[in-house]
DNA sequence: TCAAAAGTGTTAGGCATACACCCATGT
DNA sequence: ACATGGGTGTATGCCTAACACTTTTGA
């Protein structure tokens, strides 16, 4: 989220989000990518469009306005966000607290409800976001990676075994070392 | 489809749409409506909304055009449409053949391929869409209507355990007579 | 009486969970 | 040696497909 410097809703946080530019951006997901290195001051990953919300009500800068959402996923790690255009700080929420937070400007409370509930379906279904999460990785890694945005455990048999049916990992061959045993590395299968 | 008497794309098979009216709609469902009732001069049943388009050479009409695209679904004994503002002519198409039609206007081809997709993954979940498929009818009726839409044959003994764990219909109590053994009617659980 | 449709039962397999168990390593 | 995380095997249950079967009716 971030924290708006302007009318309306100033103060307040909110997703970033922006008005599509008919002279700079050839569609949508263009617009999407723009606006992000306006306000965040980086290009975005593993973007998804979640539908379109428009109405009369939703922002008090129109009598109309119509928003087209899309989600994106980052490795956390390397992605360094800083407030770009009308935002003076940045800050990361986990995602539910986000949806349950009622200060939240215009609408964007719903719109994070409804990509955590989409993205959670993903997950759900071993469609693991790899442009998101990248090899090497360990398979424990990767379903700590998973149980974090589902918001509860998995079975590790289980979990192996469904990743094994679906063949879309590999063994890199190489192995993490830590204190323990050491693990067998997977990538995402390039087949 | 309707055949189009403007320009542009004039005499060719298309999609009824239109533009948002900010004096008119409060919502883009409600748009949806007003532009359905006057292109088609009916009102839609069972819409929802299946995402955005928007680029700079959708339509030659504007250097830049979103569309937000809104299925909706018609018992066909009971919907008669006709032909409204700029269409002179409407046709039924079987949705697969309208999917692969070169000559349907803009990219409306597109739209149709993602709408039946759509659907189908609804049908094979079961997810009845019971204000298009109004009860009563009977089982053998149900199953009927869903191998249309998915376009291959259900096996009856499953169709109907899957139906019976769902709960999502119950017996009417009346019965369909015919040529053969009489059919239980069934009609969506009120529950 | 019999063709056609209504309706039921039975088996086998895919896929998931739950849980028990063994393995390898750095401290 | 042993705690810890890596890794595997087995029992069980749910859901579904496939297919055989019985029942009922009007012509």
């Amino acid at each position: 989220l971030g924290r708006r410097t302007e009318w309306p809703q100033q103060g307040k946080w909110g997703l970033p989000g922006g008005v599509i530019r008919i002279d700079l951006d050839k569609d949508l997901e263009t617009s999407a990518q723009r606006i992000a290195q306006e306000r965040l001051l980086v290009p975005l990953l593993n973007v998804k469009q979640l539908g379109a919300i428009g109405n009369k009500t939703r922002d008090e800068r129109a009598g109309w306005t119509i928003s087209v959402i899309y989600r994106a996923l980052f490795p956390r790690k390397h992605f360094e966000p800083h407030p770009g255009k009308r935002f003076d700080e940045l800050k990361w929420l986990a995602v539910d607290d986000a949806a349950a937070d009622a200060t939240i400007a215009f609408d964007h409370a719903d719109i994070i409800v409804g990509a955590a509930k989409q993205l959670r379906a993903e997950i759900d279904k071993l469609e693991i976001p790899f442009e998101f999460f990248r090899g090497p990785f360990t398979l424990t890694e990767l379903q700590t990676f998973c149980e974090a945005i589902l918001g509860n455990k998995l079975d590790k048999s289980s979990f192996r075994r469904r990743l094994a049916d679906r063949n879309t990992i590999e063994p890199s061959g190489n192995v993490r070392t830590g204190a323990f045993r050491p693990a067998q590395l997977y990538q995402p299968s390039k087949i």
